[in-house]
DNA sequence: AAAAAAATTAAACATTGTTCAATAAAAATT
DNA sequence: AATTTTTATTGAACAATGTTTAATTTTTTT
């Protein structure tokens, strides 16, 4: 007899089904317990299989790792698509602000693999990865247009772009990898706050502020604080 | 006889040059290999003796890497100092900044250890760490000047000077840690001049752009970009 | 010269990610 | 239905990491 296509089909999406519980084990740990927990030992364990069997479900940690990574940009990318109702550049570009602001902050660890570990980054770079480039065109998009109606400066799209979004990542990222020692914690939120409507009024000086509610108050808590060996 | 002072003295000497070797030892393999490369039994390796011995001048491996942090800082600080003594705030802040993104790339172990990477963080919040703050104050500072200059909107010195020093923590932190994929690696350098100036000038409407021979250019070519696992 | 103190080593431990021959399970073939 | 082939999974090992500790060597003091 020939090839069974029906359990070739089963196999495959049961093999389907396992990957993506390892992924969504490897998600819940990195939620709940920091990225130092994900490893490949504790996902066999919680999966019940044993270590050398996510070899065969992934060609190594990174490719995991990347995967993580994938959903978090994926998630990233809804929370800007959901601001581009706002006809309105200038009110886009301020909500696309905050919103990136927001899911960093509630995010921290899915920011922390998007941004900021160096972990997967080879497959970045070489893998073909569309879901990182959505919110960033989206923003330069809005910015071209903000520049369009005399909001912002005329320049190189890109160059504005890449200037705004270096401001909120720096914004994250210090507060995320603790460089802001000097400044009490409970000041954190209106820092972020401040800092925020600070830069963008004072680029944008003839508009005026949008509305604050839309930044979480007060941030969560930051997590595994203990040791991490993050780099 | 009593305690030989001379014999305490010389081997407290002797002591304090070990510590010194490991700590060079440790810089140079992190600017030449990378913090991956910097482990301790290569530290061992290096200054002949055995992994073990290292633990009778360091308490852990964290507290040498905090000492190389350190060291960052302070390398941070003299250029920060050097800008001090240009006398129009507004200059000095421009000049502050260019001299940041400088270092940053210039010496991006150093800036990676210092502002990205989580390793010794638990120091840098426990410990005293005053280098740590030495730059940040000179920023505050300079800001502070600028808004009685009527250079900058007027605001919380702590809010506009994380806001900017946000910026170019970003702008670097974005390239160090290669999330540009989608920007030709070419174009970096224009990139950041460009954004510098974009963000600064249109902060600053009024006021004219500085000189721009500051900037490495290019910048040098990223190390060791092959499997990193700094988180 | 002997005793005490300090420094260093050697060897182990626990934890990582990863590989691979052996085995078990499932599917295809006769 | 029994056998062969293919696939999936295991178990055990490997190499590399940081770290600890008893034993040993070296240095200093008595």
């Amino acid at each position: 007899m020939a090839k069974n296509i029906k359990s070739i089909q089963r196999r495959e999406r049961e093999r389907e089904e396992l990957r993506e519980q390892i992924l969504s084990t490897a998600m819940s740990i990195l939620v709940s317990e920091g990225y130092d927990a994900v490893t490949i030992r504790r996902l066999a364990n919680e999966i019940e299989y044993t270590p050398g069997a996510l070899y065969s479900y992934f060609k190594d940690k990174d490719e995991i790792v990347f995967a993580l990574v994938v959903r978090a940009a994926q998630h990233l990318n809804k929370v800007f698509q959901a601001q581009e109702s706002l006809p309105n550049p200038l009110e886009r570009l301020w909500a696309i602000g905050r919103a990136y602001l927001k899911f960093a902050m509630e995010h921290q660890e899915y920011y922390d693999l998007l941004f900021i570990m160096s972990t997967p980054i080879q497959k970045i770079s070489e893998a073909e990865f569309s879901e990182g480039y959505t919110a960033f065109i989206i923003l330069r998009q809005t910015v071209g247009e903000c520049m369009e109606h005399g909001y912002l400066p005329r320049a190189d799209a890109d160059v504005a772009a890449f200037a705004l979004w270096s401001f909120v990542h720096g914004s994250v990222s210090l507060m995320i990898r603790k460089r802001l020692a000097i400044i009490p914690e409970e000041k954190y939120h209106d820092l972020l706050e401040g800092a925020y409507n600070f830069l963008m009024s004072s680029m944008m000086p003839r508009h005026h502020k949008q509305s604050e509610t839309t930044l979480p108050k007060p941030f969560p808590k930051l997590k595994h604080s203990q040791k991490s060996k993050k780099k």
